[in-house]
DNA sequence: GCCGTTTTCGGCCCGACTGTTTTCAGTCG
């Protein structure tokens, strides 16, 4: 089993914090960091990188010292400087760190004055009042390390853009009833579209005498208030998730709304080029000394240093500052692009609603065609189609292509790839159908080189079309099975078949990262919703919220093309 | 420890809020 990226990021993000902690040089520390998401957030594995000799240290934020760590750890599991480093700083004061309210500074006065090395070390020192008499530290400190210290064992993991919606939605709605309101919008990874969200940043313009700031505090499902200022308050909702507010002058919205929608690493490069034009970039606005010359909206902002608007889903720091300067910004794709989804189910297996109210439903939403993909019979629980009743429905499909005249639907399945890779259902059926989505479902703890096999296999059926959900991940909820995505990629391609972005919020699946490699190798993509419901066709946005992140446009997308083309394409033969 | 059209040394974002201070360090985003 190869060392995942993650397992090397969250090395070097250990060994930043415990470096940290001893006071190392802070930019040194910084370097652990930035390369630690570089690694987090790279689409191929470093353990693959290395095997196929590609140089680490051409990554962002890596160079030759770090690259050399990397191979340490592929080839060994262990990186000897934190091992080093464990000897001096114990592990846990890591851990410590990641309460809120406790930095570096004060780790370190907890570690060396009282001699805390455990989590259950400072439960003991806060409960029986000796942080307070430390220098620095006070009643109130020992009051909140006691309440984190609680709160610590439950998770806290980010939630799923679908679920930071359903906070965000009502909450936005009370705070735009406020006095003298004027913009809101919520910045941060919520507007960048990321599939999860680690907290809310809601940005205002507001008259003088406005009492948002009041009113936010004072909503109803505030559980704790972080921090109240005029400008900022910080508070954290019953469900856990916090939320930032930031009040600013309506001149300095477009700067403001760039700063606090991020990402960290897009706005340092877009300060960077500020500063190579002697300019000075911050929330308030753009700046040559002290006077200011621009800031209103955001277009401004990319204009004073030189580049067009960048959408907010590209602001990564992956690529879209040089693709700006160079003009080559992708159009990305928009929800009006979509002319029909590719993955639906009915009540026939484990659907909601009939063939018919699915087919009305797809009308309604303008879509030029839609597709059927129930399930086959090898999943038995979901009542998967036999022979006998994928011909039936076939046929029923016929009749209602003969009413409905402004939707056209598709002839498919959602066919289950069997352990050694042959399809659920034999050929004479499935070429019968105008197209087919192949789908893992059992089977998920096969190794990663017979699980990219077995896919593979199922490929080279001359009737299989597109791969649904491709690495089976469900956000937050299970982790994805070990396959060689990008061999798959490949090997798709090489095959005329296709990927799904699955746009189910629970799953997303491609991620962002994989939809670039697709891109790179000109594999095109469906993105489908997997509805199993009439209301689960809504989910489309989410997908395309992810393609967007992803790079991706129109042109690569097969849904987004006419009824024709698509047929071409989904022709293999 | 990384990076480079100020390039192998000398930079590396900075403003708001809190708590413990009596003028500011620590933390956060």
């Amino acid at each position: 089993m190869p060392v995942h990226n993650k397992e090397i990021a969250d090395l070097f993000d250990e060994l930043a914090d415990l470096l940290e902690i001893e006071d190392s040089n802070p930019f040194r520390v910084r370097a652990y960091r930035n390369a630690a998401h570089t690694i987090r957030n790279h689409a191929e594995n470093m353990a693959d990188l290395i095997e196929h000799g590609s140089d680490l240290s051409k990554l962002p934020d890596i160079g030759n010292d770090l690259a050399e760590k990397i191979k340490t750890i592929v080839e060994t599991g262990r990186l000897p400087l934190l091992e080093k480093v464990h000897s001096r700083t114990p592990a846990a004061l890591g851990r410590i760190m990641e309460i809120r309210g406790l930095g570096p500074k004060r780790v370190k006065a907890l570690h060396e004055k009282l001699k805390i090395k455990s989590m259950d070390d400072l439960k003991h020192a806060a409960h029986t009042g000796k942080i307070r008499k430390l220098d620095g530290f006070g009643k109130k400190t020992e009051q909140m390390i006691k309440n984190r210290v609680k709160e610590f064992t439950q998770s806290e993991e980010r939630i799923k853009l679908n679920e930071a919606e359903d906070i965000a939605t009502p909450l936005r709605a009370y705070l735009k009833e406020s006095k003298g309101i004027k913009n809101l919008t919520i910045a941060g990874s919520y507007r960048r579209r990321k599939e999860t969200i680690g907290d809310l940043d809601i940005l205002v313009t507001a008259r003088k005498n406005t009492d948002v700031m009041e009113r936010f505090v004072a909503y109803d499902e505030v559980k704790e208030i972080i921090s109240q200022g005029e400008t900022r308050s910080t508070i954290r909702l019953r469900s856990g998730i916090s939320v930032d507010l930031r009040v600013v002058p309506e001149e300095s919205y477009g700067a403001a709304l760039h700063y606090f929608t991020g990402s960290k690493a897009h706005n340092i490069a877009i300060r960077k080029m500020a500063l190579e034009k002697k300019l000075k970039l911050n929330e308030y606005g753009i700046f040559r000394g002290k006077k200011r010359i621009g800031g209103n909206t955001e277009k401004e902002v990319y204009a004073q240093v030189g580049l067009p608007y960048i959408e907010p889903e590209l602001r990564e720091n992956r690529g879209e500052v040089d693709a700006a300067k160079e003009n080559k910004l992708p159009d990305l794709v928009t929800l009006k692009d979509i002319r029909g989804d590719l993955h639906c189910h009915t009540k026939a297996t484990d659907g909601k609603h009939t063939l018919k109210e699915m087919a009305q439903a797809a009308t309604k939403r303008g879509y030029e065609y839609f597709s059927i993909n129930d399930h086959s019979e090898h999943m038995a629980m979901a009542h998967g189609l036999s022979e006998k009743r994928l011909l039936e429905q076939m046929e029923e499909i016929d009749r209602l292509n003969e009413i409905l005249a402004d939707t056209v639907i598709l002839k498919s399945i959602e066919v289950d790839i069997l352990r050694d890779g042959s399809l659920d259902l034999p050929d004479r059926v499935l070429k019968e159908l105008d197209f087919t989505v192949g789908a893992v479902h059992s089977k998920f703890n096969l190794s990663r080189t017979q699980q990219t096999e077995r896919i593979l296999r199922a490929m080279d059926n001359p009737y299989f079309n597109i791969l649904a959900h491709p690495t089976g991940r469900l956000i937050n909820a299970r982790t994805a099975y070990a396959i060689n995505l990008e061999k798959i990629m490949r090997g798709a391609k090489e095959r005329g078949c296709f990927i799904e972005l699955n746009a189910h919020p629970d799953r997303l699946d491609l991620t962002d990262d994989a939809c670039i490699v697709a891109k790179e190798i000109e594999l095109r993509v469906a993105i489908s919703t997997d509805a199993h419901s009439i209301s689960g066709l809504n989910s489309m946005r989410f997908g395309i919220n992810q393609a967007r992140r992803g790079w991706l446009e129109a042109v690569d997308v097969i849904n987004c093309q006419p009824l024709k083309e698509l047929k071409r394409l989904l022709n293999r033969r």
